[in-house]
DNA sequence: GCCAACGTTGGC
DNA sequence: GCCAACGTTGGC
């Protein structure tokens, strides 16, 4: 079971949008970039990632779940990219922000802290586990 | 608003 | 196939 990060600008598709797509969830689509691709292509249905806003906020905001697998993104016209869907499953109990990750010497090699650009990230456990006892919930 | 990092494009 | 130029992203 392997873990990953999503990471979106507010403005183009933010969490509250994420979690008014509710159960039937979204497509996530968009991605032009082919390592961020191989990462969708790993991803396996009911796997969990966290929701990142970038630019202003700057943090980990909630959990969503894979809830379809790779496929064509229907937006991509060359054909190269695909996208999977994922759902909302639950906002983190509060924020755990950059600064905040940055601040934690176990989550330094975290690919948020050393490529901040790629859009689709893995996430080791222990990151995962470490980032939710910081938000006060249960791994 | 600036700029570093990264990816892509195109001339050679 | 190399690499300079350019565009985009995202942290600060």
């Amino acid at each position: 079971m392997a873990y990953w990060l999503f990471k979106s600008e507010p403005s183009t598709w933010s969490w509250d949008q994420q979690i008014a797509s509710g159960a039937k969830g979204t497509f996530w689509n968009g991605v032009r970039n082919h390592l961020a691709k191989k990462h969708l292509m790993a991803m396996k249905k009911g796997e969990r990632g966290f929701f990142y806003h970038s630019n202003d906020e700057r943090a980990i905001v909630g959990i969503v779940e894979v809830i379809r697998p790779y496929y064509p993104d229907h937006t991509d016209e060359s054909g190269k990219f695909g996208m999977v869907d994922v759902k909302a499953i639950k906002p983190l109990t509060r924020p755990i922000s950059l600064v905040e990750i940055k601040a934690e010497r176990a989550l330094a090699d975290m690919v948020l802290v050393n490529n901040s650009r790629l859009s689709v990230q893995p996430v080791l456990e222990a990151e995962w586990r470490l980032i939710l006892t910081l938000a006060g919930m249960k791994p």
